[in-house]
DNA sequence: ATTATTGTTGATAAACTAACTCTAGATTAT
DNA sequence: ATAATCTAGAGTTAGTTTATCAACAATAAT
């Protein structure tokens, strides 16, 4: 039930940039030097978030990265999806990515005891997760 | 965020040990074909939950695996904290199995946003599965 | 234009973990 | 004895995590 360094990394990276939204832009460095992560894995995590959609980059002199939506339009849940996968502790009982078990004996698989309980503990994650923005994390809040 | 085939066959295998509990001992075998698990890699998992005083074993002709305690006074909490260690997606927010972040760059613990949501993440999934037993998950239903 | 600065991309790889598999041995019932 | 069964741990394979590196591309300032 583990979080992996690089959704960590991530939600660390986009707390420095939420708090540096709309007053200015921060290079990777900066970021890294701040929330202690490592420049180059930072870099793959910032170009997924680009690619995701989460942020946006500018090269070169005075460059840097940006949020692109607003911080409380973006979720925890989001975020830890794009850099991790699904948040279900198991591929049958996800709602973004839902794969058959292939070993699963029940047949009537709302019987499987192990889906059961899953299910619940996806709920009560993506529930925490999915209410979370970027904004109640960054003023390190529980609730917006 | 995963559960492990680990924790998931050692919870399958559980099953099975619930539903014969008190009627009669099951074998490996027996186990590993009604709920398709590896044989012996299930025999590990048996091993290590022996080894917890969560069931016993004996061998030669007849042998076979019993659970030792009551289905109702075993949790899914403690069978996955067994199998696969602690609950907490992030060590600084384990309860059972404490661990300082090592490149936390807040001073003051309390102030870190990625804690925070972790520890509530932490107590939703724990808040869930310590308060499942055995009885509840071999029965099918939510909570006893 | 040139140059320094910064992001972009893909390749590489060490370390670790998951998920088995195998072998040899110990115990027990018959 | 011997066949069935658990015990123990080493070995294997594949994949993931966590990076590191080097070459390249874009931008701004001069």
């Amino acid at each position: 039930m583990k979080l992996s360094k690089k959704s960590e990394y991530g939600l660390r990276a986009l707390v420095e940039l939420t708090l540096a939204h709309e007053k200015t832009t921060l290079q990777r460095r900066d970021i890294a030097d701040r929330q202690h992560i490592p420049l180059e894995f930072l870099e793959q995590i910032l170009l997924t978030l680009k690619r995701a959609g989460l942020v946006s980059s500018r090269r070169g002199v005075n460059g840097g990265y940006d949020l692109i939506k607003q911080p409380n339009e973006i979720t925890l849940g989001q975020v830890i999806r794009i850099l991790d996968g699904p948040l279900a502790p198991i591929g049958c009982v996800s709602k973004t990515a839902y794969q058959k078990c292939s070993d699963c004996p029940y047949a009537n698989k709302t019987r499987c005891p192990v889906q059961q309980v899953m299910g619940t503990v996806r709920d009560a994650i993506a529930g925490i997760l999915d209410h979370y923005s970027l904004a109640d994390f960054a003023a390190g809040h529980p609730k917006g």
